[in-house]
DNA sequence: CTGTTAGCGCATTCAG
DNA sequence: CTGAATGCGCTAACAG
């Protein structure tokens, strides 16, 4: 069904059709046959070829890493909350993580009528950079540094840093035989949550005079079962572990259930004490889990685990106001925002 | 930067350009020439206009009702799968248990360049119906029954019936005064989780002798936050409840929370069983939780309470390759799946 | 192998 | 107020 043949029916001219849908000048008359037409066939008009001519499509592309997230849906609560407000869009695309495939999303939107992007950043190849530097449409970056795009990102350093202040507090034993302090981490290719993360947090406990040893250490997958097979391997080649941060709150969810499953201390009439915080003790010891994001389910059925909160719907908000800047004032200046933290204890 | 442009530059013509990039007719040479003007330019077709004139996007449009739910993310895991491996990609739009926003969404995909839709349906409004009957592009729906278009659905009345078995089984205390079992549902426009998984359950319990009092329902909101509230609410007036079943895991989550907190044991000392099943002992009586979903964060950090496993991934995988079908092969014959469930427990 | 031509469905001049 | 004509960027015939 195109516009030409809702013309026809109406007896009118495809202009016609084209001001009636877009409230331009059209005397009464012709408003009724054309409506009656249009409800009667069932018209959709074809927003491509509507972009095609316009170069305006009200939507906005967002790429993730994942979809099952709750600091990511945080974030696009947010976006789609200006987005929303100002009569856009959002259109979701989700690369599982994978960097070839965040590339092949940005340039589908790129090529795609979408008026910008937002980028929720994990890794920034060369080929990200590529991408930023010559695209034709704005570009936003949530939650990773780059000086290539306008960005928003979290003090993940600040963040990794309180909470090693806060691990070299709980190691120690006061009877002069501390405890050690472990690190869950992942991939150093992502800059926010890989190193700063982890580099705050050692400079956290070395503020205390506290050191982070290399095989306290594990890098894994941002899911849950690598926390928990990083955690009986941790647990295997250590005896005195006192406390397990985590570099995600999925992945500190994977250390609990190696805790509650390989502690000890799962025969039926033991128990596990569930308070204001997890703590878990398998040698007499206690070992704290941590992590960072603050996830409501686990904080829900735990009773909350240290973890900090960032402002994930906020930088979305944020975000989302900058690329509309952008796109609809064509804002030239760059932006760099860096949102603070929140220890939650 | 347009096919025309490169063509000037590569001194060609642009049906030249246009055969370089979709691998026609070319002579070497050209080739060459094109090859580094595109490559000095960074020129990247539009898409858009690709598809304006082919009526091909190798592109397929979700609607989801939101983007952080297990459930959810596993059935876009199975659509991904079998998308890309058909050379198709996807596009998320998030309506946020929004039943016009999901109208808005469809509308959206239905003209914007897809070559065909999922939806992933939470209620079925007259609107939908409308919108299923009327599309001209592909539609399949997942999770609920329709017969307007192609479905995927899982058997939630099975699964509530044997979740209402369970339950019956739980409440029997053996000394002739037994507990009672509580039910927290959903909306009832939801045919799939607020009427069929109820009904089920009921019917289970009473394939066991047992009836579902009004007193012990409540219907809310697909969050945490009302289990929460609805386990507050059920416990206040009721003190013989064995156990609480819920419509999702999500909501079961709250209503742990709720006993974590409220139960009078959380004072420091104080000790909650989690073995391979969340347990819970106020006012020395057991309330045990179950839900429905298989949530693994859940499983992971309580030891697993008793839940239904749906074939969520399996679902998007039937779906897509159902999509797919309707659209590469023109099948017409409609098709509908149900897909079976595992109890969890 | 190549260039010319004619649209895809629509919005926008521009005369009337 | 209206319709005819033009072109958005691209691909598919077609004739060379």
């Amino acid at each position: 069904m195109t516009i030409k043949e809702i013309a026809q029916l109406a007896g009118v001219s495809s202009a016609a059709v084209s001001r009636y849908l877009n409230g331009g000048y059209i005397s009464g008359e012709k408003k009724e046959r054309i409506k009656k037409v249009i409800d009667e066939t069932g018209y959709q008009p074809s927003a491509q070829a509507r972009i095609l001519r316009t170069k305006k499509a009200c939507l906005v592309g967002v790429v993730v890493p994942k979809i099952n997230s709750e600091s990511i849906s945080r974030v696009t609560a947010g976006i789609e909350q200006v987005l929303s407000g100002r009569g856009y869009q959002m259109l979701l695309a989700s690369t599982d993580n994978d960097p070839a495939k965040e590339i092949a999303y940005l340039k589908l939107f790129e090529s795609y009528p979408v008026d910008g992007i937002i980028l929720i950043g994990t890794v920034i190849t060369a080929e990200h950079r590529k991408f930023l530097k010559s695209s034709n449409i704005p570009v936003v970056v949530i939650g990773q540094y780059t000086k290539y795009a306008n960005c928003i990102y979290h003090d993940d350093y600040g963040a990794g840093k309180a909470m090693g202040k806060l691990a070299a507090k709980v190691i120690r034993t006061g009877d002069g035989k501390d405890l050690k302090a472990a690190y869950i981490g992942v991939t150093k290719t992502d800059k926010a949550v890989g190193v700063a993360r982890e580099d705050g947090f050692r400079s956290g406990l070395r503020s205390a005079g506290v050191e982070l040893a290399p095989d306290y250490v594990r890098n894994v997958e941002f899911t849950m079962d690598a926390g928990y097979h990083a955690a009986l391997d941790l647990l295997e080649h250590n005896s005195d572990i006192g406390i397990i941060s985590c570099a995600t709150d999925t992945i500190a969810a994977g250390v609990i259930q190696a805790l509650l499953t390989y502690g000890g201390h799962t025969a039926p009439g033991s128990s596990v004490d569930l308070g204001r915080r997890m703590q878990y003790i398998p040698d007499h010891a206690q070992i704290r889990v941590t992590g960072f994001g603050d996830n409501q389910l686990l904080k829900a059925v735990t009773g909350g685990i240290p973890t900090v909160h960032f402002g994930y719907k906020t930088s979305g908000i944020r975000g989302a106001e900058l690329l509309l800047d952008v796109i609809e004032r064509n804002e030239k200046i760059p932006v760099e925002i860096k949102l603070g933290f929140r220890l939650v204890d």
